[in-house]
DNA sequence: GTCTATACGGCGATAGAC
DNA sequence: GTCTATCGCCGTATAGAC
């Protein structure tokens, strides 16, 4: 406490690093220790094994990174707005750690059989209260009857899917880093006017 | 050749199934002799290392699951034509084999620096026929200005990322596998439908 | 071409001194 | 709490007999 960093921080802390940058099975416990500037052993002080350590992590990064947009999801917000907005909030935290879309891929590959066991992966997908709006305003006749499962996975699926493949747009695109995130900036207009496109009818 | 299958064939099938079910780090060359029933030393006769034949899977899963599509991006088909056989083909490619888009997802975060350089994975990504038309068709009036390189990724989101994420999904809609398969399946109308939407202005 | 046997290093994990 | 030392295992790769 009285010190820069407590050693179960510097741990948790080059670990996630590590884990979102190589990957988990790329990232060795010695990796992590040298990282953190501690010893081997250390890291099986404070976690018990590699895989509680990784286990730790995932659940903080699904948490930290999904807190804004829970908080979206679950507004007051009309339909319209929170829409924009999930998309917005959604690209700016992605734009902040491009990786971290390629790495949840990843481990949603490596550890098919308990992603849903884990409780932090239910803040993830489908809010109950927007869901809810989506039907109202279906039967209020002002948008086409639409599927919330549906909506829901064309929304994440346009806003993180070219993340994962950023490798291929940049090369394919000719775009630099910069390039990208300017690519991306723009879809946040683009996919808002998608979205809305397909829920409200033609004039 | 008179025999049943030879050697190398029957260690390339057992090594790509899997690497498909467990990822490549998660798969030992032990396992791989095992499954193939065969010696572990002629994985290193046939092929000079694991990174090697992954290497050579990996470029055989992209030119065989891709070779339809080519030939539909190719065609001479009229472009909502195009769209819609494109969607529906693709789709059924990945209800043949569920695991591929999770599994590409996989190695594009584990082998991100060279995943460029493949020569088989320029195959996958904006074929120049494909982007012309869309490009004319925007300059006749008859779609709304869209640009291609935005078109082909909201596409490809929506078809393959739902696979991705098929464990979320189908916990949190509560579907088994064939529900699953019947929420696939309807995306083919609904996602060429939103596509089209997207290109056509509002009559 | 296919096998047995084995080298060698890195892995995750732990015992035990301080 | 933190270290050194080491265990036992499994990874990839190869040498050499058949």
């Amino acid at each position: 406490m009285s010190k820069n960093k407590n050693t179960e921080q510097k741990i948790f802390e080059a670990a996630t690093e590590l884990f979102i940058e190589k990957g988990v099975d790329r990232t060795s416990v010695r990796d992590i220790a040298t990282k953190a500037g501690i010893n081997l052993a250390l890291m099986n002080y404070y976690f018990r094994s590699k895989e509680n350590l990784f286990d730790a992590i995932f659940a903080n990064l699904v948490k930290k990174n999904t807190k804004d947009l829970i908080k979206i999801m679950d507004s007051d917000l009309e339909l319209n707005d929170k829409i924009s907005q999930y998309v917005s909030t959604y690209i700016d935290i992605l734009i902040e750690n491009p990786l971290l879309v390629s790495f949840f891929m990843a481990i949603l590959h490596r550890s098919r059989e308990k992603i849903t066991e884990m409780d932090v992966i239910h803040n993830l997908y489908g809010r109950e209260k927007f869901t809810q709006q989506i039907l109202d305003e279906g039967k209020k006749g002002t948008i086409k009857k639409t599927d919330p499962s549906h909506f829901y996975v064309d929304m994440i699926s346009m806003i993180t899917f070219p993340f994962a493949i950023k490798p291929l747009i940049m090369d394919k695109n000719e775009l630099n880093e910069a390039d990208f995130m300017e690519f991306i900036a723009y879809r946040k207009i683009h996919i808002t006017q998608m979205l809305k496109d397909s829920i409200k009818p033609c004039p």
